[in-house]
DNA sequence: GTTGCGCAGATTTTT
DNA sequence: TCTGCGCAAC
C-alpha cells in the first residue's frame, strides 16, 4: 500500500482522483513530481494496473528517467521495461515502427532533427533557384514545423492556421514528399504522423485506446495543438486523463506550445476535476512573496496563489552594477564570499537570458578561480566529425536518406564533388528515387547490362569512386543485418572509410579534438549496448536523435561541485539555495525582441522571470548593469520592468562602487537615490580593463517608494537627459514611481521613460 | 575544392 | 564586437 502520509491534502487528492480528466495546476517547487510518482505508484500497487496499460509522458527523457528511477525505488522489482514512461516523440516514434505500413512507411525510418529539415527547405529553395537570401530557408521551416504544430498532415481537413493559398503552403507539401522520399520523418513529423494513422485507421486507435487505461502528460503547458490532439485521441475511450502543468511556467511558446492547452482544458472536459499545488516547498518567503508578486502582473493564466511554509528568509539583494564587466566581477566575487561561508559552489548557479552572457561571467570566474560549467551550449552530436559518422550510420540502416549520403559521399574525398553530386540529385529528382538507387544503378549498368545512365556525364574515375562506395555500404549494411554489434560496426566505418587516417593526416590541435570526439562517440556507443534490451545501430542512432541531453553524465566533481552557469531556459525544473540572475535589464531581460513584440511576448518574458527567481531556495540576486556592452556598442538600457514589479519590502538595493573611482556617489536609478549623480558622467567610468577592482557594496535602505502626487517633470518641462540630450516633456502620466514622461529630444526623436530610473534632470 | 573576404545579423532550443 | 555564411578567386 502507498504511503500517504507525507502528502498535502491537495496531493493527496491528486493521487486518489484517479478516474476522469484531472488536470493539476502545479505551480513552481510544490512537489509535482513527487505527487505523480505516488500517483502512478498507487495506481500500480493499490488498483494493480498492469504497468503497460499506463502511459505517462513528458517532454525531455531526463524527466522520464527521473520518474521511472522514482517509481522503480518505490516498487522494487517492478518490471521497468514494460512501463511506458517516455517522451512525447520517443513514443510517437516507437509506435510509428511498429506500425509503419499503415503509412507507407518502412519500419527502419531515419528521424531528421531541425539541422536536416532546414536542409531540405534550402534544397527547396535551390531547386527553384530562389537565393537563401531573397527567402530564408528558416522562414520555410517555421511555415511547415508551424503547420505541423497545429496537427496538420497533407491531405487533412485543415486545422487552424492551414491555408493552401498560403504563399509557402507549395513548400509544405514538397518538403513534405521530400521527407517521404528519403524515408524519414522529423519531429513535429512524428506526432502528426501518428495523428494521421489514427485519424485514418481507427482499428488502430481502438487497440491502444483499450491498451492505454490511464494517460499522464507532464510538463503539459509545453504542449502543443497536435499533442494535445494526440492526448485526446488516446484516452478518448476511458477519458483517464491527468494533465499536469504550470501556466505560469510556460516558456517555449517558440517552440509550438500553446498556452490555450492549459487555459482551455476545462472547455474540453467540462467534467475535469482542477486541483492546484500551491504550497511551494522550495523558496523562502521573501522569494515566493516576490515571485508570485511579479507574476500576477500576467493575464493569461488560471491564477494560482503559491504560498510556503518556509521561513522569511534573506531580503533578495538588487544589485545595480555599474556595466556587464563589474557585474560579472561582482558574481565572481559574491560566489566566492559564500563560499568561503560555507556553501559549495555546486549549490549557486547564475542565470541569464541568452547565451552570449555567459561568456564574461565565465571570465571572471576563471579570474577567481572559481570552478563552474556551462550547462548547455554546443551539442557533442552536432559536431562535424560526429555527423559525418552517423551519417554513415544512418545510409546502412536507411539506404534513402538522402541527406546522410550527400553528406558523406566525398568525406574523406572520392572525387565525387559538388558538381556530380548535382547531377546525381537531378537524376533522383526525376526519377522519383533516392540519390542511393541511382548511385547503385549506375554502378550496376557499368558492371553489366542494366538501364543506360549514359546521359549522366560522369567520368570513369568517379565512377569507379561510386562503385567503391556502394561496396563499402553495402558491406557494413551486411554486418547489421548480421546483427553484428554496433560498435564494432562504428570501428569498422571509422576505418574503411578512410574517415580515420583522413583526419589523422591533419596533425593541428582541432584534429587531435576529433579525434577524442570519436573516441567518445565509441564510448557513447559501447555504454549503449550495455544499457539496452536489444542494442541495435538502428536503436543507437534513435536514441540519440531523440535524446540530446547528450553529457554523458558529467563527473561531478568531488566535495564542494562547479559553480551552474545557464539559460533561464535551461534553469527550469531545477533549484539551487543561492541564485543570481544577471542581466536584469530593459532590453536584455526583457529580451529586446520581446520589448516590442506585443503583450503575449511579454508575458512570456514575465514567466521566465518567474521561472528565474523560483529557482532559488534561499538567496537571490538580481543584478544589472547600467551600461552593457550589447552589438559592439555600450547600451543604457535601465533595469528590468521586472525589478519594478518587486516589491520594495522585499529587497535591498546594492549599488556597487569600486575603489578605483573615487567620487562618493549614488544612484540615480531609483527613485530613492539622489538624484544629482549621473550614471554616464566619463570621470566616474570604469575602465573595461583588467585591473583587479575591490567592489564596496553600499546598501541603501529599501525606503518606502512614498508617492508623490506632483508629477516632477510636468508636461511642457525642458529636460536633459543624460544619454539622449536636452528635450521637452510632451506628455506625462502618473506621479511618483508611477511617473512617465514623453520627450522629445532636440534631433526629434521622441522617447518614453520612467522617471524613477531614466536619468533625466530639469534643464 | 579550398581559402578568404565582406557583409548581415545577433533569444530562448525539452524533441 | 563577434560570428557564420555565401560567394569569389586561386
Amino acid at each position: 500500500m502507498v504511503n500517504l502520509s507525507s502528502l498535502n491534502p491537495v496531493q493527496k487528492e491528486a493521487v486518489l482522483k484517479t478516474d476522469g480528466p484531472v488536470m493539476i495546476l502545479a505551480g513552481a517547487g510544490s512537489g509535482k513530481t513527487k505527487t505523480l510518482v505516488t500517483r502512478i505508484t498507487y495506481l500500480l500497487d493499490d488498483k494493480n494496473l498492469s504497468p503497460h496499460q499506463l502511459l505517462a509522458l513528458t517532454f525531455s527523457n531526463k524527466a522520464a528517467r527521473e520518474m521511472r528511477e522514482r517509481i522503480a525505488h518505490e516498487i522494487p522489482g517492478l518490471d521497468i521495461g514494460s512501463l511506458q514512461i517516455t517522451t512525447f516523440h520517443a513514443f510517437c516514434a516507437r509506435l510509428l515502427r511498429s506500425e509503419a505500413n499503415f503509412l507507407g512507411l518502412s519500419r527502419n525510418f531515419t528521424i531528421y532533427d531541425e539541422g536536416e529539415s532546414k536542409a531540405i527547405a534550402k534544397s527547396l529553395l535551390e531547386r527553384r533557384g530562389i537565393s537563401t537570401k531573397e527567402i530564408n530557408p528558416y522562414e520555410i521551416l517555421s511555415y511547415i514545423d508551424g503547420l505541423k504544430n497545429n496537427g496538420y498532415y497533407p491531405g487533412r481537413d485543415m486545422a487552424e492556421g492551414a491555408d493552401p493559398s498560403d504563399e509557402y503552403f507549395g513548400y509544405f507539401e514538397e518538403y513534405e514528399s521530400e521527407l517521404h522520399r528519403a524515408n524519414a520523418v522529423d519531429f513535429g513529423g512524428l506526432i502528426t504522423a501518428v495523428i494521421q494513422l489514427f485519424e485514418k485507421f481507427p482499428d488502430v486507435l481502438n487497440r491502444y485506446q483499450n491498451r492505454y487505461h490511464y494517460v499522464l502528460v507532464d510538463e503539459y503547458q509545453d504542449t502543443n495543438r497536435a499533442q494535445f490532439e494526440l492526448i485526446k485521441m488516446l484516452c478518448g475511450k476511458r477519458r483517464n486523463i491527468c494533465v499536469v502543468g504550470d501556466e505560469d511556467q510556460s516558456i517555449y511558446s517558440w517552440r509550438g506550445a500553446d498556452i490555450r492547452n492549459i487555459l482551455d482544458f476545462e472547455k474540453i472536459f467540462p467534467d475535469v476535476q482542477v486541483l492546484k499545488l500551491e504550497q511551494n516547498y522550495r523558496s523562502s518567503k521573501t522569494i515566493i512573496e516576490a515571485a508570485s508578486h511579479v507574476i500576477q502582473k500576467n493575464t493569461l493564466r488560471k491564477g494560482k496563489q503559491m504560498w510556503t511554509a518556509n521561513p522569511e528568509g534573506d531580503e533578495i539583494d538588487i544589485v545595480e552594477c555599474f556595466n556587464d564587466k563589474e557585474e560579472a566581477e561582482f558574481v565572481a566575487q559574491e560566489t566566492a564570499k559564500l563560499f568561503n561561508a560555507g556553501v559549495s559552489y555546486k549549490e549557486m548557479a547564475v542565470f541569464y537570458r541568452s547565451n552570449a552572457q555567459a561568456r564574461l561571467i565565465e571570465d571572471s570566474l576563471r579570474k577567481y578561480k572559481i570552478n563552474y560549467r556551462v550547462v548547455g551550449g554546443v551539442k557533442f552530436y552536432e559536431r562535424k566529425e560526429i555527423k559525418d559518422m552517423l551519417s554513415y550510420m544512418r545510409l546502412i540502416i536507411n539506404s534513402k536518406d538522402s541527406l546522410a549520403l550527400s553528406r558523406i559521399i566525398n568525406v574523406p574525398a572520392r572525387g565525387v564533388g559538388a558538381t556530380s553530386l548535382r547531377k546525381l540529385e537531378i537524376e533522383a529528382v526525376n526519377a522519383n528515387s533516392s540519390l542511393w538507387d541511382i548511385i547503385e544503378k549506375i554502378v550496376d549498368s557499368q558492371r553489366a547490362s542494366g538501364e543506360d545512365f549514359s546521359h549522366i556525364k560522369l567520368s570513369a574515375k568517379i565512377k569507379s569512386s561510386l562503385s567503391e562506395f556502394v561496396t563499402l555500404i553495402s558491406e557494413l549494411r551486411l554486418l547489421d543485418e548480421n546483427k553484428v554489434k554496433p560498435s564494432l560496426i562504428y570501428e569498422k566505418v571509422l576505418h574503411e572509410s578512410g574517415y580515420h587516417s583522413f583526419l589523422k593526416a591533419n596533425k593541428d590541435y582541432e584534429t587531435l579534438a576529433r579525434l577524442e570526439n570519436l573516441d567518445e562517440l565509441l564510448n557513447a556507443i559501447t555504454q549503449f549496448e550495455e544499457s539496452a534490451e536489444v542494442p541495435t545501430l538502428s536503436g543507437f542512432l534513435e536514441t540519440i536523435t531523440l535524446d540530446t541531453s547528450s553529457e554523458f553524465d558529467e563527473a561531478a566533481i568531488p566535495n564542494s561541485g562547479e559553480v551552474s552557469l545557464m539559460t533561464v531556459h535551461g534553469a527550469k525544473g531545477l533549484e539551487f539555495t543561492h541564485a543570481f540572475v544577471v542581466g536584469a535589464e530593459e532590453n536584455v531581460f526583457p529580451s529586446y525582441r520581446s520589448v516590442d513584440g506585443g503583450e503575449s511576448a511579454m508575458e512570456e518574458e514575465r514567466r521566465l522571470f518567474y521561472v528565474a527567481m523560483t529557482r532559488a531556495m534561499k538567496k537571490l540576486y538580481v543584478t544589472f548593469a547600467q551600461g552593457r556592452m550589447l552589438f559592439g556598442q555600450v547600451k543604457f538600457n535601465g533595469p528590468s520592468r521586472f525589478i519594478d514589479e518587486i516589491p520594495e519590502k522585499l529587497f535591498t538595493w546594492k549599488k556597487l562602487s569600486n575603489t578605483s573611482r573615487s567620487t562618493e556617489f549614488h544612484s540615480s536609478w531609483g527613485g530613492k537615490h539622489d538624484d544629482n549623480y549621473d550614471p554616464y558622467d566619463q570621470s566616474q567610468e570604469t575602465k573595461y580593463g583588467d585591473e583587479e577592482v575591490v567592489y564596496q557594496i553600499k546598501e541603501t535602505a529599501a525606503t518606502p517608494r512614498e508617492s508623490y502626487h506632483q508629477p516632477k517633470f510636468p508636461k511642457g518641462s525642458k529636460v536633459v537627459h543624460s544619454l539622449y540630450g536636452s528635450g521637452k516633456v510632451e506628455d506625462s502620466e502618473g506621479s511618483g514611481a508611477d511617473e512617465k514622461v514623453l520627450i522629445k529630444f532636440a534631433d526629434g526623436a521622441r522617447k518614453k521613460f520612467m522617471v524613477k530610473f531614466a536619468p533625466i534632470v530639469m534643464a
